[in-house]
RNA sequence: GGGCGCGUAGCUCAGUGGGAGAGCGCUCGCUUCACACGCGAGAGGUCGCAGGUUCGAAACCCGCCGCGCCCACCA
């Protein structure tokens, strides 16, 4: 560890990486099961993709995390925080094949089996980097018990919850119109969809009537679509069309006949009021070909292309292209009325960013309205509590106006639903049937359907382990508010159907840290700051401590000015404990109790002392880290360096001075055990050098405020002292006087008796 | 269209009924034996605008302006 006499400063990069190796060692970051969940304390981390590397909102939700869990271990909880990654199916299937076109060949050259064991072979090699680096900023996560949800275990819970569900009648086959994603080529959820604003032309087009008297204009801004056609809808209260309904169109470039039907969807004022219902490739003109009945055409294939559906001369051709094409087919007929610009949002793919396809798909669905109902309960009875409150209702919201989930996918790379099909037989089960000539479902699992169980699946679930007795419930679950209800409102219904319990008492939904520009930090603008860069230059510490107070209830910018001060503190309670330590005498150790105040302003110490244990262990119960993290800076910069320790720094150095270092000692190893949540490095290197003290700082008991230890007129004595001193100083400023010099004064006031050597 | 939130010092943000604050930046002064990644002293704010409640409002209420996020099936 080197002589504190020469290290005048706090030189993270050295001594973190040794910190870390004896924290490891200790076994500390692995408790054996035993007793209930109620006794432990347990965070199940949000589980990063295998391929992920650290970003700000891991280094953010990981300090905290490590704060819970370092605050309860200290508290005498068996703390575990449960450790693992996703297997991220679009994401880690797209790098897979970017790699393998790298290497001029597809996964279908490969296919599906050895594709397969290629992506395994490709996690072996990069997967679980994030977890180094994790290390870097102290998480104390159970590294002994890396979950994936790949793993065997894992795969039988998720198989375990598909065919439960499916019995139960939750889960079932449909053809439906579904986000279709051109880009991964499959069927995404309505979660994984953004809307963006998009200017377009909107059309007027006629359709003949069959009658061969006049014809019907319709406006619509995809005409490509127009091929999929089956009717066209006015509503039934628009005098103007009263009379055609029941009559019939003629599609043009197509020639179908197209029922005219009244529905009370369609809106009189926009457009002509007459609207072409395409029930293959629109949301809404599904609905409304479902209710009346109407044919399904599918136009556009998986690849985002026109199918031989579309007719000849438009089959090969992209939506978009296909889009011209139509537009001048029908210029050509003359059924262009007119045409005006538009601007409306357009559905994107989150995943690959692609323009998403409605299109009818053969897919599997959840049911989620049954779920949905206890999983709210559970929230507004205050079994789950979400802070900040705000997102309670964002939560409560989303599930009272919840939809059925698309959860198959397209992919190869996942959790391959467990269905076989043998002619018009169907056999779902976690085990294939038995006989021949059986195909088993070509679709994996929505990511999210596995991450839904994380909580217990990770414990073992379904078979009753110790882990699951001793760590389920979990305590808290910490994340980022994009996946409020992609995930955590998943994992509520799930786990209360099928583990029996909620999956965690405390939602804490962490602030978004943005770029200086108010957007969120993005690899392409370069206005990302990767927070390992930020550890090399300022320490784990620093970084903890800056992001933590810059955590609050929303979002907020990056300032690496919070950093810096978080490096100072780290810095100055180095100086601050090297005064003390090198002061100590022979002899003198941490004693067991605090020790009895000498002076006034040991007793206003011990006072504020108390103060900070109390106001930091509600800090931390109240998920305010921004409190707990400002809290202890002025706790140790405007109280103990600035005032305390310069006022019995003559003591320290006197020749007696086994009474007060004593005291500092006790006064600085409750502080250190105080800050070690949020800055564990620094603190358990000072921890030690502290003579006497025992084992790793880690796994002191948290420091416990002591009401008989507030000393109200200590406060104020001392606090009378300090007010003094600065006006003093500020009239020595103003006159010019030289600090150095010594000058005549007499003070003259009441209350000052004890204090006014330190004054003068 | 519905919902939520924000607007406080040059920057990033705390503060939510009674003193306008922190870090960084800026100015001035200090090689004081824990720390120059330091110490001390300062400058800097109509707390978005307007109205109301109150003895008292940055904070509570109403409106407006500006910014952001979420949800939503009008072609």
């Amino acid at each position: 560890m080197g002589d504190l006499r020469d290290r005048k400063r706090w030189e993270p990069a050295e001594a973190e990486r040794a910190i870390f190796e004896r924290w490891l060692a200790s076994g500390l970051f692995h408790p054996e099961p035993g007793g209930s969940a109620a006794e432990n304390y347990s965070i199940a981390i949000p589980p990063p993709n295998v391929t992920g590397a650290l970003h700000m909102g891991h280094a953010l939700n990981g300090a905290v995390q490590d704060t819970l869990i370092r605050h309860h271990r200290m508290m005498g909880r068996r703390a575990k925080w449960i450790l693992g990654t996703d297997h991220a199916g679009i994401a880690t299937q797209t790098q897979v094949e970017r790699l393998l076109r790298s290497e001029g060949t597809s996964k279908e050259e490969l296919g599906r089996e050895a594709f397969i064991r290629r992506v395994w072979e490709w996690r072996e090699q990069y997967g679980g980097i994030i977890f180094k680096q994790y290390q870097r900023l102290g998480a104390s996560c159970d590294y002994e018990e890396e979950r994936f949800t790949l793993d065997e275990g894992y795969v039988r819970a998720v198989l375990k919850v598909f065919v439960d569900l499916y019995d139960k009648g939750l889960i079932y086959r449909d053809n439906y119109i579904v986000n279709w994603d051109p880009g991964s080529r499959s069927a995404i959820s309505d979660l994984e969809v953004e809307e963006r604003e998009v200017t377009d032309t909107l059309y007027y087009v006629d359709y003949p009537l069959a009658s061969g008297h006049g014809a019907v204009t319709v406006a619509t801004v995809r005409p490509e679509t127009m091929l999929a056609d089956t009717a066209i809808a006015v509503h039934p209260d628009d005098e103007r069309y009263g009379r055609l309904v029941g009559e019939t169109a003629i599609l043009p470039l197509v020639g179908r006949r197209l029922p005219i039907i009244a529905d009370p969807y369609v809106q009189p004022e926009f457009g002509t009021g007459a609207l072409k219902i395409t029930p293959g490739h629109d949301p809404n003109d599904f609905e409304i070909g479902r209710a009346h009945g109407l044919e399904e055409i599918v136009v556009i294939g998986e690849d985002g292309r026109m199918t031989e559906a579309a007719g000849e001369r438009f089959t090969g051709l992209g939506a978009l292209e296909a889009r011209d094409a139509v537009v001048a087919a029908l210029r050509e007929e003359e059924r262009i009325v007119r045409t005006e610009p538009y601007t409306h949002n357009v559905p994107y793919s989150h995943r690959s960013g692609e323009r998403i396809e409605p299109r009818i798909s053969l897919q599997w669905f959840m049911r989620m309205d049954e779920l949905a109902r206890p999983a709210a309960a559970a929230v507004e009875e205050g079994r789950i509590r979400i802070h900040p409150e705000s997102q309670r209702r964002r939560y409560l919201d989303w599930l009272a106006n919840i939809r059925p989930w698309c959860i198959s996918r397209q992919l190869w790379w996942g959790h391959q639903i467990p269905v076989w099909y043998r002619g018009e037989q169907r056999h779902v089960g976690t085990e294939p049937p038995e006989g021949e000539g059986w195909t088993r479902d070509p679709d994996v699992l929505d990511t999210w359907f596995s991450s839904g169980l994380w909580p217990f699946a990770t414990l073992g679930w379904p078979d009753e382990t110790p882990e699951l007795r001793a760590f389920y419930p979990t305590d808290v679950l910490s994340t980022a508010r994009d996946i409020l209800f992609l995930w955590v409102a998943r994992m509520v219904m799930l786990g209360l159907e099928f583990a029996g319990d909620v999956p965690f008492d405390d939602v804490y939904v962490h602030s978004t840290i943005l770029a200086r520009d108010g957007r969120r930090m993005s690899k392409s603008l370069g206005t990302g700051v990767d927070p390992l860069d930020l550890v090399d230059a300022h320490g784990a510490d620093a970084v903890r401590f800056g992001l933590l107070a810059m955590s609050s209830t929303q979002d907020v910018r990056f300032s690496e000015e919070k950093i810096v001060q978080g490096q100072q503190l780290a810095n100055k309670l180095f100086n601050a404990s090297r005064l003390v330590l090198l002061r100590v005498p022979e002899g003198v150790t941490l004693p067991r109790t605090a020790p009895e105040p000498e002076t006034v302003e040991d007793a206003w110490i011990l006072s504020r002392l108390q103060r900070a244990i109390g106001a930091t262990t509600a800090a931390i119960a109240s998920f305010e880290f921004h409190r707990a993290a400002l809290g202890l800076y002025d706790f140790v910069y405007g109280e103990l360096c600035d005032w305390y320790l310069e006022i019995v720094k003559p003591r320290l150095y006197a020749e007696d001075n086994d009474g007060v270092a004593g005291f500092a000692l006790h006064v600085l190893g409750e502080t250190l055990a105080l800050a070690h949540p949020v800055i564990p490095f620094v603190t358990e290197e000072l921890w030690g050098h502290v003579p006497g003290a025992e084992g790793l700082l880690m796994a002191r008991r948290w420091p416990q405020s002591d009401e008989s230890r507030i000393d109200v007129s200590a406060e104020e004595e001392v606090g009378r002292a300090i007010a003094a001193v600065q006006e003093l100083r500020g009239w020595r400023d103003r006159v010019g006087a030289a600090p150095g010099s010594v000058l005549p004064a007499r003070l003259e006031a009441a209350g000052y008796e004890r204090t006014s050597p330190h004054v003068a």
